[in-house]
DNA sequence: TAGATTGTTAATCGATTAACAATC
DNA sequence: TAGATTGTTAATCGATTAACAATC
């Protein structure tokens, strides 16, 4: 399985984006360009993209939206649903789990963890809350292997050594701290410092501007 | 003022909080090998991003650990803070009421809005929450023009054109879809789609492998 | 002093954009 | 057919890494 530039792949749900209003829209075809105006990528950039994907075009015409869409959620694997264990239910894990565009991006949250009392045995969502400590025995029976962690920057290490523990090969982290983890193991971080930090940089040069 | 380089502005809260826990460890001096080590980026670039926020070690010792903090601070405009407002009380934007940690990044969210009426005349985390209709008004009159969109994907076009027309000039978006705006707007995307997605595909490439 | 660390210049790498032949 | 669009190769751009002189 050839490994896709970084870059792409954060790109391609922004083009299934497209896709989806294109289709809504009641369109059948779309060309690269149309795409690329829609989602401010450069037209080059965006075959380029989708040159990975496997999809061939016809010249003047575009490409099937169906066929394309297809081709991306493929590529992402979001065509066949992986189960996955949430640890954290607070307001945010509570979002996660209320966020029902996950199962169109190939995730599904069976089951929650937390270690407050109040929590553990009811369910959120339809998905039932257990304890941390059957954390290891039910990712064995389930054959869970994503772990998403969204629990407090204290906590977060020591969750993850317990997923990691429990046989856990990723794990999609909401925490905003730096997880000390082996190499293999594959993590996402959901990193809100490195946007705001983003965002509050352009905001005062902004501000700045503004002064001259 | 200067434009730092994106990639650099995502790394320095990263530095920030490497610089956080050698402090509580009881340094005084750091030395930019440490903390490549303990972020995974490249002592060069470290050095490098270092440098645009214009502090100057000394060969041999390293810097100072609290000098360099405070640096980062000013580099990034998080030592002074500014106000914001968030629309959208559900489990996000109630998450992020909660989120002590944002005072220490330069933001304080000082009202919040939602179309429930429940929620409306509430407070959460000692938050206010308003009706949206509120919006212009008291932006203006509190000067308020950074905004948090926390809202289903459906309304989040319709909550930004609000915000733009009270005045907003930056926008911290939660919501999975791209916003139409002008070009002068300041807009920074949680973006939860293009982490997955390079979540699943590494996950399928893992899995892949292994069956060879 | 010797050697670790600094800041900076040069080389490399990877990603983006430009150019263009092929084609429905 | 003519021209819009495709896929791909070449040129450019920006970011990362390597090399190295300066220095406490």
């Amino acid at each position: 399985m050839e490994a896709i530039p970084l870059l792409t792949l954060k790109r391609l749900p922004q083009y299934l984006e497209a896709l989806n209003r294109f289709k809504k829209a009641g369109l059948k075809m779309v060309s690269a360009t149309k795409i690329a105006v829609f989602t401010d990528v450069h037209m080059t950039q965006v075959r380029k993209d989708l040159a990975y994907t496997g999809v061939v075009g016809t010249p003047k015409v575009g490409h099937h939206i169906d066929e394309l869409m297809q081709a991306i959620e493929r590529t992402l694997n979001w065509n066949d649903i992986s189960s996955c264990f949430l640890v954290g239910v607070g307001h945010l894990g509570k979002a996660l789990m209320g966020y029902s565009e996950l199962n169109k991006k190939g995730l599904r949250i069976v089951a929650a963890f937390d270690k407050d009392p109040d929590l553990i045995g009811n369910t959120h969502q339809g998905i039932p809350i257990y304890s941390m400590e059957r954390f290891e025995n039910l990712s064995s029976r389930l054959h869970v292997h994503i772990g998403i962690l969204a629990v407090p920057a204290e906590a977060a290490q020591e969750v993850a050594d317990k997923m990691l523990a429990a046989g856990i090969i990723a794990i999609w982290n909401f925490s905003n701290i730096k997880l000390q983890l082996p190499e293999h193991i594959i993590i996402e971080n959901i990193d809100m410092s490195a946007s705001l930090a983003v965002l509050s940089r352009r905001v005062a040069e902004h501000l700045h501007q503004e002064q001259l």
